[in-house]
DNA sequence: ATGACGTTGGAGCG
DNA sequence: CGCTCCAACGTCAT
């Protein structure tokens, strides 16, 4: 298939050398990379539209990953993009044309109504089902109107298909399945591209009369104008967005690409905080600004380019005095773009052996198949901050108010719903944070549940985060809880972090009534968790046991399978082989 | 075969 | 604070 993209690539090239006489009509589909930094698509539409008209275009899409699960939050996040991106585009002579719908019906009138004859678009190289399927008839009937689509890949510091994939013999087989040997992978592909300059004004052609459509195809305005995600009910318990959902919205960071480069500076400007970053040291808890950059809001939006932000970091970082410790991947805030690009790979690499199984448990190549429990009680209570452990309800709080929360608060809550305390799938964990998240990411949440979840990538089990013990050390007086859960506000430290041991007093003093103020703990942790950690020894059991059938099958394709095999062990204690 | 290592565990000890 | 141990992991290098 790739072979094949090759081939698409030279011939449309080749067709574009004949026809070069009228100057072209070109349109640049904004998807993700919602930015005019680093854009090559956006800049190959200006070279191509020279001297003829370009009409930088977004499509409404409520089937698309930016709106199929979404809650008013990230709606408004990116209606600021979009307000943001139009802006940008004016101050240029030029507009953002927005139009709603399926981009299959959309884009074939479009390209009538104005005329089309090229169009460039960011690929999507992780084979998210949806896009995939979308582009490829995009793409034929783009074929049949004689539109000539081009397709560019900078939303990785390295294409993942045509960068890394390639580097290992284009086998999706043999692309690293850990951190190191990725680096070591990553080591190899020479210098990250630069990043290209936002296209000045007289990159747009200067005679083009954008006021035919004056009234037309404007940026939408609300999180109300947008279209209402489909495959959901409007009312459920997850806050999906109405108009009550849009008033007060408290975003964590603000959308658009001008916002994404402030905050770039910001982070810019203190050397010494980039060079010696280490993300396993910053502080989850933090309740006056985040201890982290939260630029990756922008990042899954693509209002940053991960190369920008990568050339940034590295000018910074050689700002920063010598005495500075400078820190390294994967734990430096270079690493965090290594983590980045990594679990694209792992995405698109999941996806290339099985279509469309990234995201999910069953056929996904690199998950352990884990027999999750299924109690929508003890889901809702995780999603809605009432577990009774405030710790854990007030991240989830953080996260619906702000649309964000630290990368080590995800831990807890990700190990807390899943193989911790809950034993829920790790699915329906990741379809909430796809949900309330600003930078909820296709591969980059799917790879963090399979991580927390032990069923990829990570497989000490036994190290289990407490949802009492673990913010303690940060968080001594419990502030962070405070902050998140008023309620609990008066509770002396000793409990905070406990409410079910106070003593009836002292509940009483801090004008609490457990049950009615604030949850009873829905499990008991140092119970459930030594349970859990006896249901996953069983399931590696298991999965190793299929692992050796697998091989035996391969072996002499034509061996008698064993059936009704089942690990000998039935109590939790397990017997070293002999 | 064996041991070191893996972005961020907890409890108990000194 | 830093150290060790904890029933329990898999991967990679040697």
């Amino acid at each position: 298939m790739r072979i094949g993209g090759v081939v698409l690539a030279v011939a449309h090239t080749l067709a574009t050398g004949t026809m070069k006489s009228s100057p072209g009509v070109s349109m640049h589909w904004f998807r993700k990379g919602l930015r005019l930094r680093d854009n090559p698509a956006l800049l190959q539409s200006l070279e191509l539209g020279k001297g003829g008209e370009v009409f930088p275009l977004y499509i409404i899409d409520a089937d698309c990953y930016q709106l199929l699960h979404c809650n008013a939050l990230r709606a408004n996040f990116l209606v600021e993009c979009l307000a943001d991106l139009n802006k940008s585009l004016r101050e240029r002579g030029s507009r953002l044309y927005v139009a709603s719908g399926d981009p299959v019906e959309v884009l074939p009138e479009l390209w009538t109504k104005f005329g089309i004859t090229h169009m460039t678009h960011e690929g999507d190289e992780t084979g998210e089902p949806y896009a995939k399927e979308r582009d490829a008839k995009v793409r034929t009937l783009a074929k049949e109107k004689g539109v000539d689509v081009r397709v560019f890949n900078s939303e990785t510091l390295f294409p993942l298909g045509s960068g890394y994939v390639s580097k290992v013999g284009n086998d999706v087989q043999k692309v690293p399945g850990t951190m190191s040997s990725f680096q070591a992978l990553f080591g190899k592909m020479g210098q990250v591209p630069d990043d290209k300059p936002a296209p000045e004004a007289d990159a747009f052609p200067s005679d083009q009369d954008h006021s035919k459509y004056d009234g037309e195809m404007l940026p939408p305005k609300s999180p109300m104008d947008l279209p209402w995600p489909r495959n959901v009910p409007k009312k459920e318990a997850t806050p999906l967005w109405g108009p009550e959902d849009c008033k007060n919205l408290t975003p964590i960071v603000r959308g658009g690409e001008s916002e994404a480069l402030t905050v770039l500076r910001q982070t810019t400007k203190r050397p010494a905080f980039v060079a010696s970053f280490e993300k396993p040291k910053t502080s989850c808890t933090s309740t006056s600004g985040a201890s982290t950059t939260v630029l990756s809001p922008y990042m899954s939006m693509g209002c940053l380019s991960p190369r920008t932000m990568w050339h940034a970091l590295t000018e910074a970082s050689e700002r920063a005095p010598a005495s500075v410790p400078k820190s390294k991947p994967p734990v430096s805030l270079h690493g965090q773009l290594l983590w980045r690009d990594f679990n694209n790979l792992i995405a698109h690499a999941t996806n290339q052996r099985n279509p469309g199984t990234w995201g999910l448990m069953e056929g996904n190549h690199y998950c352990r198949q884990i027999p999750w429990g299924d109690d929508d009680e003890k889901l809702l209570a995780w999603k809605k901050g009432e577990t009774g452990y405030p710790w854990i309800d007030a991240c989830m709080a953080q996260l619906r108010t702000e649309g964000w929360i630290h990368h080590l608060g995800r831990h807890a809550v990700a190990c807390f719903l899943t193989r911790g305390d809950l034993w829920q799938s790790w699915e329906k964990g990741q379809l909430h944070f796809e949900e309330e998240l600003l930078d909820a990411d296709y591969a980059l949440n799917g790879f963090n549940w399979l991580w927390l979840s032990c069923s990829g990538f990570f497989y000490q089990y036994f190290r289990c985060y407490s949802p009492v013990v673990f913010q303690k050390k940060n968080d001594k007086n419990g502030d962070y809880i405070r902050k998140w859960l008023p309620q609990l506000k008066k509770l002396p430290e000793k409990y905070i972090y406990e409410p079910w041991k106070a003593p009836a007093s002292v509940l009483k003093d801090a004008g609490i009534t457990l049950g009615k103020d604030y949850p009873e703990p829905i499990v008991d942790h140092a119970k459930v968790s030594k349970q859990n950690m006896e249901k996953m020894s069983f399931a590696y059991d298991l999965h190793k046991e299929k692992q050796a059938e697998l091989a035996k099958t391969a072996k002499k394709s034509s061996g008698t399978k064993r059936k009704g095999d089942t690990p000998k062990k039935s109590s939790g204690k397990k017997k070293k082989a002999t």
